[in-house]
DNA sequence: TCTACAGTCTACAGTAACTGTAGAGGCAAG
DNA sequence: CTTGCCTCTACAGTTACTGTAGACTGTAGA
């Protein structure tokens, strides 16, 4: 029987130990099994359902869609449509992020270029920044535009 | 002169109330004078330091770096490079960003497209998210490790 | 066996940039 | 004077973790 420790577990899944027991603590990873001495020891079932979380959240799938996903698992004789609707719902909002990160990239590449060097007295880019009624976007509504997740 | 209270100021700027006071909290915006009674008092040049900051935000801009910016405005004579600067390094947050968030939507489009319905015994959606061996980001590439048998 | 050192444990605080809430007091209209 | 909105402070909650302190455990080399 393989049985592995919280850092073998985090080799093979590439998720930090602190991360793991933070999985579990809100319910996302079962409790596993422990030494006599206390440790949390995993099986082979853990390796699959830490890379199914894993994967996700690389996706950008928010923690309690997951849960939804990982709850949905048990019940394989029903129908798939949920499955799919929180993938869509995930998709639309990286479609959405997309489409405010482009009209992002389009300011910011106007404010550097019409900047051509200078005294902070006369630069362009904190004019733009300063004045918004010049902007090419209307509403930049993005309040976590960047916020999502940092690369790691 | 004229002089709002914060109501106003947010009214005027759309940015909320407890916002405005958070930017103060931090450091960002000067403490204002106060009315007799204790009430938060803004004249024009909060309104344009205010409209300064929302827009920097809206374009993802971190904190730390609008106060940056905002330090260097009261140097019109320095040269506008370290300004020119931040800019860019924001444009390439954002553009990493983009090419992350593009790779997720291909994934995210032919993990759906796969998934023709049915039960979420054989829902592609599932499969997909267990099973990394054919991610079109790179970000988890080379998890051939992870490749097990789905026990139910 | 001793010892060094890496791994693990719990519990709590900190991160970014806010948002929400409670409970108290202020201000203008009717 | 009352109604109703505005403002005040202080603090907790949000998301998905990350970091730290201080204690204990497991293991490999001398
Ligand atoms: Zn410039
Ligand atoms: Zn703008
Ligand atoms: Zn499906
Ligand atoms: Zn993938």
């Amino acid at each position: 029987m393989s049985s592995m420790t919280i850092g073998k577990l985090s080799a093979a899944t590439r998720v930090k130990v602190t991360t793991i027991r933070y999985y579990e603590s809100i319910g996302l990873l079962d409790e596993p099994d422990r030494s006599a001495s206390g440790q949390r020891l995993y099986g082979d079932t853990a390796v699959e359902r830490l890379g199914f979380i894993r994967h996700a959240r690389d996706l950008g799938f928010p923690v309690p869609a997951i849960r939804e996903l990982i709850s949905l698992q048990v019940e394989p004789s029903w129908d798939c449509a949920v499955v799919d609707q929180i993938a869509r719902r995930q998709l639309g909002e990286v479609r959405r992020r997309l489409t405010q990160l482009e009209a992002l990239e389009a300011e910011l590449k106007r404010m550097i270029t019409a900047c051509e060097g200078g005294k902070i007295a006369c630069c362009s880019v904190l004019a733009a920044l300063g004045h918004h009624e010049q902007c090419l976007h209307e509403e930049h509504a993005g309040k976590e535009v960047l916020a999502a997740r940092p690369s790691n």
